[in-house]
DNA sequence: TAGAGCCTGGACAACGTTGTCAGATGCGAG
DNA sequence: CTCGCATCTGACAACGTTGTCCAGGCTCTA
């Protein structure tokens, strides 16, 4: 077929035509190509006559770039990855915004993806936009072990994890003082008299997980508590369990007096359960919730900041993209104890 | 430069490498191109002895497909687009997240950007979306003219709007009834005996607010109460003014016994005015909140389901890109009336 | 053993863009 | 009027992949 007429049975108006390109651009302006292209990118060296003639000739097609073409050429996409646990909840909202707003002050765009806390779903999302050549990748690891991202980023891709550090290979990694923000948390609980203090968190697998049930059995042993196997439950995720753990801890001979949330949404479902007894029970929380303030009583938590997180992270990441070759780093931010009243009362013994 | 020496400067260990290309993995692995293609692609019509070898050969070199030029090639992109509000706003979060699962059901990645309700700032991101080439891009408009689509849609990039109906072009569009339900949540409150019912919204521009507006309205004028012009506080939104309009149709000779409020932040806000105020005023607030049963008193809202809507609207995407050709369609999703307290207190008069 | 048919593998062009480089054009000066 | 220079323009290759198509080797049958 003719090279003039590969188009020629675009209907005008179809539904589904095909995108005019720069060639199509340049024909009807009768102009060279790439005087198109330079008008497109607003290189110099085009007189403002033929300029106009090309713009118009753009308006009128409705031409736009193609940039996977062009990052073909190029070599960089001005996208970024994120690979995160769950958009839908409240803490990696406002870390996935920050982090879009630092990549759009950097010029590029952010490509989400939850992995719902499933190693082989994170690595399938981060190889899938691997693929797509993102120029970084920011990623809240579900799995424990990254090697399979050591060819990608001996290839160039800028990576830093977040929230929880890389298994197996070294990079750098933005994360909360888990360890001391759940230590300061029930040491909180102690100083108020509890002694008999449950904690209720996630995986031993993931990394936060593991840090705050350390930090809760570092404060019951600097106060010389020996913590009962009957006080910790690990592993309990979603709500039902959540719950049946909760009233376990408080039923029996021996009840706890205290609960220690491992994270928002183990808090907010033993707030539930609190709610349903009628004798006190202190609870302080790991992460803040909206509104906690206007329950009765205000929840005490240990706050992060996600958005920090997620800003600190992409920083760095840019940091890296920058050409800055670094030494992979441990940046550790701290937490805060607000107290709201939930983690003052005094045990009810 | 002979073709044969072009990668020969690489570095084997160097940070920032050259990709290996299907080139490399065919010299490699003593084979064709295509035959590296096939196998990447795991088509027929390659010997296992001879997919074992080129196999081998990316593992060795580390070779991931470039999607770019595979993008180029193909003409789909296996994408789509979704341009919000903010995704750090708890009414996004999931339905971005329920986005993500259809789109991962049919096999494509999801990038979200945030529009921070500037009508601009989403042309701009919509735009980039286009020249990325997603298949296709889901909108919640922050403005009201979306003429500029018209080139895309047209060039077949399916389009669904979200939330708000689109603006000077004729699309597809998956909303909640926002007009029904304000209705019902102000005609609850008059059923409990408010006539002096204050209602803060978002600006008029955004068609929710409008129609929200206007469900209040119709239900003050069913029960014959006429508006007064004091109990309507419109294009509020950042929480400080928020709560000056609030306080103020609460003061005054004649305060209103109840508020409706317009949206979850809206809702938020007055809650925490109310929280510090002794006389009790009734509240009923557009979207659900979390822990809004534990609030005393609990939290009556015109619940909406943001992951519903975003599922809709994804999975109508997925439909005009399977190629049913459908004629241009509104759905608009029903509201759900949930007291559980603060829009059943009576008037204080 | 020769021919037909099938299976595997590879050469080549094309996707739409940008970088390189050389050609064309216009202008001023000698 | 011609040369030189600066400015503008366009031809061409390359980015890494996939679709098309053909060649070569194999098996099976007559």
């Amino acid at each position: 077929m003719p090279e003039t007429s590969r188009r020629a049975d675009r209907l005008p108006g179809s539904r589904y035509g095909t995108r005019p390109t720069m060639k199509d651009v340049a024909a009807r302006a009768g102009v060279g190509l790439k005087t198109v292209s330079r008008v497109v990118n607003g290189e110099p060296g085009v007189t403002p006559d033929t300029e106009r003639r090309v713009q118009e000739a753009i308006d009128a097609l409705g031409f736009r770039r193609n940039d996977s073409a062009r990052v073909l050429r190029k070599g960089r996409t001005a996208s970024i990855g994120l690979v995160l646990e769950d958009l839908a909840d409240p803490f990696y909202g406002p870390l996935s915004r920050a982090v879009e707003e630092v990549a759009r002050a950097h010029g590029a765009l952010l490509i989400n993806g939850s992995s719902a806390e499933d190693p082989d779903r994170e690595q399938e999302l981060a190889l899938a936009l691997c693929a797509r050549r993102v120029d970084g990748l920011l990623v809240i690891p579900a799995g424990d072990d990254h090697r399979y991202l050591e060819p990608e980023i001996r290839a160039g891709v800028a990576t830093v994890f977040v929230d929880r550090p890389a298994g197996k290979i070294d990079a750098d990694v933005v994360l909360s003082d888990s360890y001391g923000g759940a230590r300061d948390g029930v040491t909180h609980l102690i100083a108020h008299g509890h002694r008999r203090i449950g904690f209720i968190g996630d995986m031993p697998r993931i990394h936060t997980a593991a840090e705050r049930l350390r930090g809760y059995r570092a404060a019951m042993e600097d106060s010389g508590i020996a913590v009962e196997e009957a006080w910790t439950s690990l592993g309990v995720t979603d709500p039902e369990r959540v719950r049946r753990a909760a009233e376990e801890m408080l039923s029996g001979a021996d009840p706890v007096t205290a609960i220690f949330a491992g994270n928002n949404r183990v808090t907010v479902t033993v707030i539930r359960v609190l709610a349903e007894r009628s004798r006190p029970v202190a609870l302080v929380g790991f992460d803040d919730i909206e509104l906690a303030e206007l329950l009765h009583p205000g929840l005490t938590v240990v706050a992060q900041d996600s958005a920090l997180l997620g800003r600190t992270a992409a920083e760095r990441l840019f940091r890296q993209l920058d050409g800055t070759l670094l030494a992979p780093e441990r940046i550790e931010l701290p937490t805060r104890l607000i107290t709201r009243g939930s983690g003052e009362l005094p045990p009810a013994d």
